[in-house]
DNA sequence: TGAATAAATAAGAATATACTAATATAATGA
DNA sequence: TCATTATATTAGTATATTCTTATTTATTCA
């Protein structure tokens, strides 16, 4: 199976996308569990108009895809986006985020859909 | 030896400089073979202001150091950049900078000062 | 020393980015 | 159906970014 490595523009569009810390932490974040927009608000203590542009600039670079449960809308990472590869070796250095889901957990905050 | 990991606002902001086409072209080719201003210069077919901007950037971040050689100055990766490892595994996938440095072999543009 | 070359810096302008506040859309459930 | 909740979208604003042009600083060499 061919590897595919990005070109140097998309390769720089890819991590202009992950140069912010909110995107960053959303990446993170759901790499290691899918998460609802509201979650997000919670976790990164902005509003939900702001949370909701980040991720549509995800979206558009193609890096997630969302889910929609009910009236909830779940976003999870793209596995199809032809990087994917390489953001999960970026990523995989970041600090697990698992601990403040937790946290969401324990205040009753978490979103659960089972 | 204790593998240092950074933290999520450290990585973002190393991931907010590499997201620039020229910065992470001057990151590439010096990851190559360290280089001085006015190379940059024929590599980007930007202004000098411009570049030098982008390296002072870099610099600003730890991420190059210079070396005066006469009347240039060089650009190299920062090796002691506490992140440097990281850095590496991500401009790893990035494609080869070396065809265009060969280019400007050929040209006789490029800065020798051995 | 003075001209030429390399690079940095500063000031200003155009554009991009990341918010806020208000509103629209969509789904739920009484 | 209507109130509620979740999310997206829009318009506007403040700030950040990335250029350009002009100038300054540093080095070389005749």
């Amino acid at each position: 199976m061919k590897k595919l490595y990005p070109n140097i523009e998309t390769a720089a569009s890819i991590l202009k996308l992950l140069g912010d810390k909110t995107r960053l932490g959303i990446i993170k974040v759901i790499s290691e569990q899918e998460c609802c927009v509201c979650e997000f608000v919670e976790l990164f203590q902005m509003t939900q108009p702001a949370v909701s542009q980040h991720l549509r600039k995800l979206k558009d670079g193609g890096l997630v895809k969302e889910t929609r449960k009910g009236q909830w809308i779940f976003y999870s990472l793209n596995l199809s986006h032809p990087h994917m590869d390489w953001v999960h070796a970026i990523i995989r250095e970041v600090p697990s985020q698992k601990q403040k889901l937790d946290e969401l957990e324990t205040q009753g905050k978490r979103i659960c859909c089972d």
